[in-house]
DNA sequence: CTAATATCAGCGCTACTGAGATCT
DNA sequence: CAGATCTCAGTATCGCTGATATTA
């Protein structure tokens, strides 16, 4: 099959492309994942795969699943016109709400309707499923290693998890 | 700092959130990776990171570093319309050229100026030093087994590799 | 004539920017 | 009055779709 690395080995013989074995895996992986969960969210018949990480955001918020607009757009790192967008989208789907904040005339809170609450669920469940199913290829000692490296490359990287709650891939 | 996970297990304390742990660090660290990449790239004045691919997929071909835009679109995963709007901004900034195909009148060759080759050259160059800096955090067993072990991932989900010298994340 | 090549115009998607209304 | 919150209109980015001219 002879992939990039070859042609760069052909290429210059003299560099060393080693480190493209690993980092070009871990995008690779990286990108078959968000595909498969995309996929899922599509099953929900969500569109936006970034729509469901609004609503998984207020699901895994706990209990009343509130949270302002601002909230969210900090946690999925989005400004807050796009957030506008995205949930201007997801109200007219009925799966979530704007409420007035009782607390502050200004804002308003985004809340779950039951519909997006059991959205949110049945697309976190599967979410969960299918990244269970794609590390069934590797035996649990392997995975263990593997998440251990990843976690020091993360901290290396100046990963912040940022902030509590912070953005994830999705889930 | 307590993550999205910690959220999740707090809210539905029966599942197993363990696959996340892996997946979500190969996604998050592939997004780091690209995003070093991406650096790079606009490092060199090249806005668009795709349009870095173009050189370097062409760069890697050898020479007399020409492909056809067909070629090109197929390895980078590209419609021939995209790769026009890609192919127009590169000659806009002199980095390729269109050259007429002297065995089919049908067609181009798109070569790289010598800018470009340049470019190519220095923008792998400096891509492999990026990816070998953060893999410098991992010990060199340990980057074995993951590299090992992400192997396995992708040919169980199928990775094809897309043929001979396939698309790649990049470089 | 059918198929392949490249391009072009028009469209869609998503987020961003900057301005503005409301309220603290 | 300064600052925060949210929304809206306009813009930008980038690729796709479908049609077209040319040639195999």
């Amino acid at each position: 099959m002879q992939g990039a690395v070859a042609d760069w080995d052909r290429e210059y013989p003299d560099l060393d492309t080693s480190p493209m074995d690993v980092a070009a895996r871990i995008v690779r992986a990286g990108e078959f994942i968000q595909r498969r969960l995309n996929s899922v969210a599509a099953a929900h018949g969500v569109s936006h795969k970034g729509d469901v990480d609004v609503l998984t955001a207020l699901r895994r918020s706990g209990h009343p699943y509130e949270l302002t607009p601002t909230q969210l757009a900090q946690r999925l790192l989005l400004t807050s016109g796009g957030m506008t967008n995205r949930l201007d989208r997801l109200e007219a789907g009925e799966l979530i709400e704007r409420r007035p904040d009782p607390s502050d005339r200004r804002g308003v809170l985004v809340g779950l309707t039951s519909t997006g609450a059991a959205l949110a669920e049945a697309a976190f469940r599967d979410g969960l499923e299918a990244q269970a199913a794609v590390l069934a290829a590797i035996d649990e000692s392997d995975g263990a290693v593997t998440a251990r490296t990843l976690k020091k490359l993360l901290v290396s990287m100046g990963d912040t998890e940022v902030g509590p709650s912070g953005p994830t891939p999705q889930d």
